[in-house]
RNA sequence: GGAGAGAUGGCUGAGUGGUCGAUAGCGGCGCUUUGCUAAAGCGUUGUAGGUGUAAAAGCCUACCGGGGGUUCGAAUCCCCCUCUCUCCGCCA
């Protein structure tokens, strides 16, 4: 069954640790741009004892090598080998001793490094609250916005296409059934995402939707979020919050060649988040729910190219935005709100015009190597031949409900139908939506 | 779910307690020979951690699906787990 050892422990550490002792200035420079509180002086002195102890026990079997080679040119059972199975038990007994004391403070050691987090790009602000994020662009107005526009869970009719009620009794709260052009209007944006991202270049993939402690370890989910997932009691696999997590760990423990580098990949998946802690005003109708699709976009990249594809990706994302004619904003995050593993990201949100409120809609992340040291997908460089690390970034392309809401608010005409973006209605199949139903 | 067989380096495949990080072949890389290609010959060829260095080299340690145990010593013996294959059962 599920074994401990599966799981975080085995796999590497996020940061670098030669960073942390060549450059313990740095570590500690994104500590506090990231306002996290984590007493690195403990790591640094963690590393130090490790590093003592793994030399002790690493020559202690230095000495049992040695013997062993002298013991296998030795007649078995002679007074010379029996002296020497005598004196090297005791060695034995040791190494079990030092042993037992390094893996109890490699274990120390490997939490501390996971405490640690990635270091934010130096183009990233400072700042500690969401507040402080900068608004890095703004397209679309949001004066022609409709008259009409009302909150999407006010709409006449809404339940009868985005039936929570019917959801909470089959399943709970936050898991509404889409109904006849609700669930119509969910598979074209769904169909559209995955259209725009084949042929920007994003390579379809329909992944697993569960995934084992290994795989939500190497992404950042585990140890830190395990309860903001749904967990399986018998097979103890999770269901993902993301297609992130199974597809970051499609290479997982592999060596791509450099020459298949960028690799563009794209998975529509439902996600499912408990949510756990937040409840209130932003959970009204499609704002947040424990399961909503989403298409997400991924990319592998060579080191030295990794900020511009961040820019690609971004763009890829706004594009499905612009297309569908949603006035949104582009949000820089600061280094508070930056996220641990992230080296620097924007946020797109969409103006939802009846809730007067901008709504996030897709996350685009560069983690350079961070995710890519855990989850150990490396290619191998052309120069040196050796391994190094890739950069990993993704982005929702994009979250369907809230898009849905935007579209709802948004184009709400005075008869009560939504008028729908011109792109959507050869995936829909008419112009307008109607909630009579 | 039941029974059996397996898991070794990029691949194939030896190795059943001691100089085994691991025979051999293939592939890859380098050199030689050659008008070019092919072929042949010779050499080389993993990953991680530590140490070392300006950077290397070097040195040390670990790694034979994963974990634990026995032993002075484990790829090799024992236990547990995972995965793959075959057969049976069940089922979209």
């Amino acid at each position: 069954m599920f074994n401990e050892r599966d799981s975080w422990f085995r796999l590497g550490v996020m940061l670098d640790p030669k960073l942390l002792r060549e450059s313990p200035e740095l570590v500690r420079a994104a500590i506090l741009k990231k306002h996290l509180n984590i007493d690195l002086d403990a790591v640094l002195t963690l590393d130090a004892t490790w590093r003592s102890q793994l030399h002790e026990v690493e020559n202690l079997r230095a000495v049992q090598k040695a013997a062993n080679s002298e013991m296998a040119a030795l007649k078995k059972g002679s007074p010379e080998f029996l002296a020497k199975v005598a004196e090297m038990k005791a060695v034995s007994v040791q190494v079990k001793e030092r042993e037992a004391q390094l893996a109890a403070t490699e274990l120390a050691w490997k939490q501390g490094m996971l405490s640690l987090p990635n270091l934010p790009h130096a183009s990233v602000p400072e700042g500690a609250t969401p507040e402080q994020n900068v608004v890095f662009a703004t397209h679309g107005s949001l004066e022609v916005l409709s008259p009409h526009a009302k909150s999407h869970w006010e709409i006449p009719g809404f339940d009868n296409l985005f039936d929570f009620a019917r959801g909470a009794k089959v399943t709970g709260a936050g898991f509404p059934f889409y109904v006849g052009e609700g669930a119509r209007l969910v598979r074209a944006l769904l169909h559209f995402f995955l259209d725009e991202a084949g042929k920007a270049g994003y390579l379809e993939v329909a992944p697993p939707i569960f995934v084992n402690a290994a795989s939500a370890t190497a992404t950042g989910q585990l140890p830190d979020k395990e309860g903001q997932m749904y967990e399986t009691s018998g097979d103890h696999l999770y269901a993902v919050p993301t297609a992130e997590v199974p597809l970051t760990n499609f290479f997982r423990d592999e060596i791509v060649a450099e020459e298949t580098l960028p690799i563009y990949r794209c998975a529509y998946t439902p996600c499912f988040r408990r949510e756990a802690g937040s409840y209130g005003k932003d959970v009204r109708g499609l704002n947040r729910l424990h399961q909503f699709d989403k298409v997400e976009l991924l990319k592998w990249v060579h080191p030295s190219s990794s900020y511009q594809e961040l820019d690609l990706l971004r763009n890829d994302a706004e594009n499905l935005l612009k297309k569908l004619e949603l006035p949104y904003r582009v949000l820089l995050m600061c280094g508070g709100d930056l996220g641990f593993a992230q080296a620097k990201k924007y946020d797109l949100e969409v103006w939802a015009a009846g809730q007067k409120r901008w709504l996030e809609v897709s996350s685009c992340s560069n983690f350079e190597g961070f995710q890519a040291r855990r989850a150990q997908i490396r290619y191998r460089a052309k120069d040196s031949g050796k391994p190094e690390l890739v950069h990993t970034l993704n982005g929702s392309g994009l979250a369907v409900p809230r898009v849905l809401a935007a579209i709802l608010e948004n184009n709400l005409q005075s008869d009560g139908r939504v008028k729908l973006p011109s792109v959507l209605v050869p995936y829909f199949g008419r112009e307008f939506l109607s909630f009579s139903n």
